[in-house]
DNA sequence: GATACCATTTTGGGATACCAAGTTGGTATC
DNA sequence: GATACCAACTTGGTATCCCAAAATGGTATC
């Protein structure tokens, strides 16, 4: 694999990671000696990780992004147009089998799944969902979101309930998807997201002294 | 200005002008030299036009995208999605007056407008309206559609009454977002959307040979 | 002790040099 | 004349160098 995309893809996981805190200043020559790699392929990683909304300019300098509560719902409305639409048009596929791949990914969870496994699964079902619309646009709008939420969504405190129930939900979607319920998906799917938005941002404002406390730049709503 | 962003809006205009025609080979010595740059605002440039759809990896080198049928029918079900989205939040709120500035970007052309500045104002009507709505994301969804849409709504053969009908079109969404009526508003938007889609699609189709005459790489949906 | 000012350092933007891989064109051989 | 092979060139990827501007830190002044 080029440089290119190794520095891309190391910068993206340590800031997905949170090892790069939100708000923190990052410099081209710290990126350079950190992975060994030279400016160019630094730049291109860099650009890279702006369009997807990882980091973004300050200034002359470059900062990871910091996890802004506004910019959370924004996208909620954002994902529920998108993703509504994408499930629509798989309810009215004639072949909708797919859905098992997504259904067992979700019971590959139990209670001694890590906690990183279960933060990534519920991730993947939105994006597999989308991908099995068939439509590019909205299958990439979905993961370019979730990317863009992964942050804040591995900050939120989750208790075993709030998992319990994200997982039920889904399976509900997915009920109606297999049943060719595009109202039903749809109705489901919003609200899910809905309520995940609600949650999302009311535990991260509770929450943001301990988050500043750590070093995390919470920007409110 | 920095070069950087000098070249980007350079080589942008130039692909969105067709004046490098779809399917084209580019290198970045050509670049380099035709624009007085070096190669690293020129990489620059390469990497973000790469994100907006313009051109695509071609193997080791770089492509011109070409007009895709599939792309674009894709393209109309998302904007769909997006649009109707943010129309739907336009008609809620409470201060609309806001239309009236895009109702006056329509009205601003008439029969002696050259068809460069129709093509300019049926665009930013989409992307203007989806401003209104306030949501980033939406907005830059539809702006990020449109100019994927540029080069293949140029090319499309719009006669008088084509171009007569999308007006009255928009200023019938224009007279529901104003009436608060959202229902309304979004029905509209929808048929603009997917008759805008199927003509556009059918001409470019009809007029396939004529266009790779030109030079223009056209793919199938 | 606070502040205004200046020298130094650091930083990102740009230019250039170098390299490996891939392409091309020509030549020698059959 | 067709084809296999090789040398020269082209190209994108990478490393390094230079520069202007901005941040930094220390010092002198009030």
């Amino acid at each position: 694999m080029s440089q290119m995309q190794t520095v891309e893809k190391a910068l993206r996981e340590m800031i997905l990671g949170l090892e790069v805190g939100p708000g923190e200043r990052l410099t081209e020559r710290w990126i350079e000696s950190r992975f060994g790699a030279s400016r160019t392929p630094v730049r291109a990683a860099l650009l890279r990780l702006e369009t997807e909304g990882l980091i973004c300019r300050d200034g002359r300098g470059w900062t990871v992004s910091p996890i802004n509560l506004a910019e959370l719902e924004q996208i909620a409305v954002y994902r529920e147009a998108v993703e509504v639409a994408a499930v629509r048009l798989t309810s009215a596929l004639a072949e909708r089998n797919a859905v098992d791949v997504i259904e067992a990914m979700l019971d590959s969870c139990d209670t001694t799944t890590p906690r990183e496994e279960w933060h990534r699964v519920g991730m993947d079902f939105h994006i597999e969902l989308a991908r099995l619309s068939g439509n590019e646009f909205l299958f990439r709008a979905v993961r370019d979101a979730m990317t863009r939420l992964s942050r804040a969504r591995w900050l939120e405190v989750r208790d075993e309930a709030a998992l319990g129930r994200a997982w039920s939900e889904h399976h509900a979607i997915l009920a109606a998807v297999r049943a060719g319920d595009a109202d039903a998906a749809a109705e489901r799917l919003s609200a899910h997201i809905v309520g995940s938005r609600d949650r999302l941002v009311t535990s991260l404002h509770n929450d943001r002294r301990g988050l500043r406390a750590r070093g995390f730049a919470v920007v409110a709503a």
